[in-house]
DNA sequence: CATGTCTTTAGTGTATACAATATTGCTAAA
DNA sequence: TTTAGCAATATTGTATACACTAAAGACATG
């Protein structure tokens, strides 16, 4: 992307995700433009962008308009996710390198230390490791395809805007799943590391969906 | 998309399924202006879309150049592909309506009258109506996100330019996988369903990749 | 002759004017 | 009062001119 495009991509997103713009919301090229202080050609590529990624959808001579998710979509999202992540697991298990082996035993260490350390855990830094690790696993696994197709299922505003409602016990849930999936690919055991990562992504599920209904709740009793 | 814009996307899209456009080639939105009879807008539009559906690929200030795919890209797809289709048979055998039920059974006779018709298969009949038999399982599975994450896999130039050099024991094999398909729905059984949808995707990657090095051998020796 | 820099130029990135289309609100008739 | 049709307006779709960037080639210098 463009620099423009760039500029225009990352405000409307950050309006997205912010609840600024609600979903279903209409977004008008005109109005982008003032707020984004570009032209309406990178303001629509931004807008094709948002779209490949899930943000928004497009109505033909309608324009486009924020997403909505349901719970059914959800449910769908974490399925996929939990049979692709564990795919990534087992590919890594039999191409990890020792490099990247221990780049996840540090990015474990972090997560464990500022867990021990601070009675409020640090979300932004587990939100930072945690997407390192995957990241780790992802170039470990060497397929573009996969990449590609969980970076589109992984990306959406539903992970963005989540996590940051979790419990120190859920984080170390979580980090102690990590754990596993590094014993497992010490092992070079693909079933042992894909069954870890199916666990761990199931568990995010239903951490996900308890923040995520109690919003809703609180949302509709406003 | 708008009109333009669906007009340059089909023509360019020809050229590269036709091989017009060989893999790599650096396509100019100057002469595809002259190609489509469209303005520049459209065009980029266009390419967008294609960049999407991963004809294409872009690369910042430098423009988009058509996609090249490695033996490995090509596993890859075909692995997911047995992943998620198998998934959308299994979720089907659940979901699916008497309806649909005859819908598949239709598409099965219909091919497997070709088959015994003429000596000389209806290889176009056969594309249309497989197509259909999995948009019908897609609608069954009541997926979204795995429809749109599977669009986006099946839907590349590989698949769509191949298929046309199956010999009629390839195609009558498909049609009997389709079959045991329909009756593994019958039954309501989503492990038959899913483990022959696995079968039939892995079948179709053998014969893919048979034509396929054939056809990179005789262009190498070029 | 090789190499590094400057100039040229082809091509993408951006802005904006114009055209087509859809929505909204008003008016008139049943 | 309701509804059908029409007009006005807002918004997206398309075309094109201008700006910026990067690749290609000429030239000078080592």
């Amino acid at each position: 992307m463009s620099k423009a495009t760039e500029k225009a991509y990352s405000l409307i997103r950050e309006n997205i995700l912010n609840g600024n713009y609600a979903p279903g919301m209409h977004l008008k090229e005109g109005e982008l433009v003032t707020l984004c202080g570009v032209s309406r050609t990178p303001v629509r590529d931004a807008l094709r962008q948002l779209a490949i990624d899930r943000y928004v959808v497009t109505r033909r001579n309608q324009g486009v308009f924020v997403s909505k998710w349901s719970v059914d979509d959800i449910k769908d999202i974490f399925e996929l996710r939990s049979i692709l992540e564990s795919l990534v697991a087992e590919r890594a298990a039999t191409n990890i390198t020792a490099q990247q082996l221990e780049t996840l035993r540090t990015i474990h260490s972090t997560i464990q230390e500022m867990l021990d350390d601070s009675s409020a855990p640090n979300i932004e830094l587990f939100l930072t490791e945690n997407k390192q690790f995957h990241q780790t696993l992802m170039d470990a696994a060497q397929s573009r395809t996969l990449a590609e197709t969980l970076g589109q299922i992984v990306q959406p505003p539903l992970i963005a805007q989540t996590a940051r409602q979790y419990t120190k016990q859920e984080l170390q849930q979580s980090n102690d799943h990590h754990r596993d999936i590094v014993l497992a690919l010490e092992s070079e055991d693909s079933a042992w590391a894909g069954s870890v990562m199916k666990t761990h992504i199931i568990a995010a599920q239903r951490t996900f969906m308890k923040s995520y209904m109690a919003t809703r709740q609180s949302e509709a009793a406003e």
